[in-house]
DNA sequence: GTGCAATTGAGAATTAGTTGCATTTGTCAG
DNA sequence: CTGACAAATGCAACTAATTCTCAATTGCAC
């Protein structure tokens, strides 16, 4: 069992939920992407590599992975919610080209620290970040 | 003619288009707003105040007065996507409460600023910013 | 094992947002 | 002022992402 999946699996215990092989499934095709997906390419991917999962229980899934802090539902691009894992990705953000589509990411130098604190102020329990501004890339301004 | 709606007509001339009655209307409208709003209590309002204009042209219009600059597609939230105007808005983030979707507004000292910097940087051009996180409130955690 | 709550899959349902098209409006040249 | 013409509107039909319903299944605690 990987590590993220022993985290996911305390997370729903902790909720009286359990880590069925759907969703062991889901967890593992997440970790499968080191970019931004949506739930779609997510369905296709597993349908391609693993066990058939159906589309309902992908997007059941999607928020507990938010809530569980494994996941970040960090942008909403085409009519899409788009997803990333927070391992390793530290703390960035994300320029949407409104245009073509394409996002690129860039640092943010301690954005997700100062939110953390200005949320504190207000009782406020972040668990998903959402950072980043749309427009024109350099290519179709 | 108000001083937004000045600005508003030189930008849309400025694409071949025109300030049409329910353009007005719908940018009156926007002005009463000194909160979110999202396109549904934005068309409602207009409809108890204003003379009616469709919901097509509501939608029809947003993206326009996004690319004017005069207000940001600030939020997602409860599968809608809010807006607010810009004018004496200036540096704020959001904590969306995904529970009872109250919104809290928060100073945030420079991002704005601190985004323009790193989207130059790629040459990015920022029309819309995008800035909080979303969790749970004092009330629901 | 047995029981029971949680979960799943499949497809129907919902709903925010978009689009096509016939009609109307605004602007600008003359 | 008037005609011409592109832009804009309203309406209704449409699209697509996401959610819901419900019968059948699974996983865990005893």
């Amino acid at each position: 069992m990987q590590g993220h999946e022993k985290l996911f699996e305390e997370f729903l215990k902790t909720k009286g939920l359990k880590l069925t092989k759907p969703r062991k499934i889901i967890l593992e095709a997440v970790y499968d992407n080191h970019n931004h997906f949506n739930v779609d390419a997510l369905y296709d991917q597993i349908k391609e590599k693993y066990d058939n999962v159906s589309r309902a229980t992908v997007y059941r899934t999607m928020p507990l992975l938010v809530e569980s802090g494994l996941i970040n539902q960090s942008l909403r691009c085409q009519s899409k919610d788009h997803y990333e894992h927070v391992h390793g990705h530290p703390d960035h953000l994300h320029l949407i080209c409104v245009k073509c589509g394409k996002i690129l990411e860039a640092e943010s130098i301690n954005a997700e620290k100062l939110l953390r604190k200005i949320a504190d102020k207000q009782h406020f329990l972040i668990k998903d970040f959402n950072l980043g501004a749309k427009g024109y890339c350099a290519d179709c301004r």
